[in-house]
DNA sequence: AAAAGCGGTAACCTAAAAGTGACTAATGGA
DNA sequence: TCCATTAGTCACTTTTAGGTTACCGCTTTT
């Protein structure tokens, strides 16, 4: 039998790759209804800590999903929105809200 | 500031705690196109170790998406396929292999 | 007679991720 | 005068995930 998929080639993969972690998906979902402020992104995701969502955030910035504007104030504000990459997933994001619309049932008797 | 999103009524947590591993996407993606036995997702996956392996079966499984079918056969044979209900996650999976076709100048531009 | 084949499990260990609490900056308000 | 505010960072500990090796059962092949 011959090897058909590896790390590298298997299309979903890379994808996963980066918007696999547990609250990546969750922050996009957000920032793709609005520009939000880091306070803002942690109330909506109300389980993540400071630490984590910061790490998260930069990770997605890394990976040119969001954008981080940062205001010379005090106290500071700092503003994270969509790149227009980032923006290319929202198609995504919603389908994946359908399907889990859609699939409520399975998923609450599962749990 | 009221909140408006937790861990439960996010549309696309719920989803990610499905398939959010780092290898049950890629293992969702190789049974969309086969019944599968435990060797061949192996082969098809391969810096998996059976031990992770079998945990992220066990837990799709639990999850409702795959079913597993074991064969009293020497040497043993189980076969690993996707559910009804995991079925309805193809064209999911399509999208999501689609977009990683689309994006994969930024995504190796970003690397 | 010995070894390979398959689909695991058990025990053990390391590495990565995540939680926690304290701390910072400059300003506005009580 | 002193506290609250925001978006983090730092140091430390705990939890989790994952890797590694060995082992099992029974039949067929060498």
């Amino acid at each position: 039998m011959e090897k058909e998929l590896d790390d590298t080639d298997c299309p979903v993969t890379a994808t996963i790759a980066l918007f696999g972690g547990r609250w990546k998906l969750p922050i996009l979902y957000i920032l793709s209804k609005n520009t939000r402020r880091f306070g803002e992104i942690q109330v909506r995701v109300p389980s993540i800590s400071k630490k984590v969502l910061t790490n998260q955030l930069r990770e997605l910035e890394a990976d040119g999903l969001i954008s981080r504007k940062q205001y010379k104030e005090l106290p500071p504000r700092v503003e994270y929105a969509l790149t227009d990459f980032g923006k290319t997933l929202c198609p995504l994001l919603i389908d994946i809200a359908a399907w889990q619309r859609k699939s409520i049932d399975n998923l609450t008797k599962v749990k």
